[in-house]
DNA sequence: AATGAATGAGAGTTCATTCAT
DNA sequence: GATGAATGAACTCTCATTCAT
């Protein structure tokens, strides 16, 4: 049985191997990534680990929720002093792909918890979601979208996101064609471009559309 | 090395590690889907199983592209008929959710190849947005809707049916919150919702919008 | 259990197995050459093989016979006319060199059987080290060499023999170090140069002595 | 990944896994030697071997590399205090029947490194034979033998070395005969009686000449 | 707190051989 | 005579996990 670190010292152990286990799992997914391999990286015994860890699962779950708040954060850090919904949409969706970029780990460990931890998975998307839907609604009542279902329309957002995002961030902004077998690890992690991001902006702009469209449309 | 079968039995004993196989990295994942297991259920000796592939990863790629042009045929069958772009994309989608619901072999074996064999991955998604990308661009010529960047816009849009696939059909309509841990394989397998497919469709309609609206709206 | 051949096409047939046999086992060495490889080889579909051959260890022993008469015949060939016991040597050795640098199967399988079939190993070699014992023997009651106890000096002969072939026959006649870590089936497969043949044989004529050296050396 | 052991526990176990693979390979030969065959002799467990080796081809180099290192230095240990290179000569091969008979690894490993490990068997001969020509070309300088080349000499003492060990070592004293097809293990491991080796070292004798005899023969 | 040694179950894969056609 | 389908035992190697130190 694993156990809380008891001093300092143990308090950045565990630490150590926790961000080893991000990069490996990242780079090599969960199947591929070996105890030994994150241990090897964190510089300590493979005894070690267990100290701090019930499994190879438990880092796993541990990292997915770890990642899950930071990129909730990043997120809502980017959106905050946003004076629109859809400003704030654009900003947070932005954070997202530079959170992303800097930490492909995210999208890959994510992805492939839908088989090794499918709680895990959900949980995260949830999260997610429900951050979306609580802005939606207020953005509703401000009368600044339509009054289209907020759960709807924000797993759609959160399927706009994941796809953009693993299109030109995750394979890179160049080619990203199928010919492009190369190693997953190797694809650039740029941003997005400002083209596209403008682009999807307008897709989502028009999707919410504006609270007074409806009624405007309906009286013609 | 494996060869082609060169009598029927051994077509119809292909044909059979096919079938078991599809089932089984449906059901357990790539990963947790042993050969064994596999000629186990398609009632064959492991050796058999070499006959006709060179490895599991043979198996496995093989599967993605016939599930891929199973899914672009049903998509299109689908959408055949359909007056108006909408229309087309309505059906399209329908269809989409339909097949999901009868093969979630779909689903978790394709999100599964992100690591397994990356390339796979590419080309499913590609071929299917190249699919959608043809769509736009003839419903633009034809007025139907804005003049958006039709990739960005064909990516957003395989975006959506991917994450409401996911949370609709795979997770089953009822519950799908993340405290439901069971195994994914239980989960339902009904189709979406009239209703979500609904706002899914007023969502997109938006998206997309008219192609005289952006002329008169900045001629006004 | 395999039967001799009944007619014409059943002898091609086998003859085509022994070739293609004789070629794998030379590349690849017996353990790594499949019976799958000999008849994909020879054109045959698998089956075949065991309507001629009881095992693959058959075909191996069949094969080693086979070369071991085919050496000693162009070793005695290559001895007919001489005119003393030193130059039918080296005609004999020139000849076993000719031999391997056309048959490299010959070393490479006969060196293999130690463990894949002991008695085919030392019939072999003791065949061929009786046929230089009669040789011996005979130049010795003639005069031309010493009274040295011929089996030792034959199987000295032998070894001889091989240790040369193999250094520049089978290893080329080039570099050969023990850096040349490559692919033993790509080494050269040239004669031994004249050079090293002429010191062989000074090493030879001075071992064998001549008949009348003792007496003579003992005399003195 | 193998990795050096690093306490004295390790160490232990890393050298009987090493002397069990000696014992294992010389009674079957490498193809036939399976790892489990080598870690039940050891007892350790299966997982145990990879520990300490790469593979089971690693073992093997091992043992090549220890066994090419203990032949010469129980050569060079029995050619000590020789007065003459005759002398020398007699005692090293004498001491090279004795470790091969004490080691019949040494053979039946060595002999089926052609098709293992093309390096090491190279490497192994390479390096018994250059210390033959270092001892050769001093005995020239020292007028002890005739001008012969010394390398050419040297591969030709290795050969007869070779096949005197194989036939009257392992082969045993006895028979030898083709007719004994039994076990090669079981075979004699005494050493090379003395009238063999007395015959030998004429043949040797004789072949290397004394170094005045051509000019001097030859004059007169 | 930390570690490296040890393990055994299980993975993917190969192959000599048999057999129905 | 000839064949390809089929098999299952055996192989090498990996790895999450436990434990004595």
């Amino acid at each position: 049985m694993s156990a809380a670190p008891r001093t300092a010292r143990g308090e950045q152990t565990r630490r150590r191997i926790l961000e080893a286990a991000e990069h490996v799992f990242a780079e090599h997914g969960y199947t591929e990534s070996s105890v030994s391999r994150i241990t090897e990286r964190a510089g300590v015994g493979q005894g070690t680990f267990y100290l701090y860890f019930d499994s190879k699962l438990d880092v796993f779950d541990e990292l997915v929720e770890d990642l899950n708040q930071r990129v909730r954060h990043a997120m809502s850090e980017g959106a905050r002093g946003a004076t629109s919904r859809l400003e704030a949409e654009r900003e947070g969706f932005a954070a997202f792909f530079r959170f992303t970029a800097e930490h492909p780990a995210l999208y890959r460990v994510v992805r492939e918890a839908e088989f090794v931890s499918p709680g895990a998975l959900r949980l995260h998307y949830t999260r997610i979601v429900e951050g979306y839907i609580d802005g939606l609604r207020q953005a509703q009542l401000d009368g600044e979208i339509s009054d289209i279902d907020p759960t709807v329309a924000a797993w759609a957002l959160m399927g706009i996101g994941e796809m953009i995002g693993m299109r030109w961030v995750l394979w890179g902004n160049g080619a990203g064609g199928p010919g492009d077998d190369a190693d997953p690890t190797a694809s650039g992690t740029d941003a997005v471009p400002e083209h596209v991001l403008d682009e999807m902006m307008r897709f989502i702009g028009g999707a919410l559309g504006r609270g007074d469209r409806r009624s405007e449309g309906e009286d013609s």
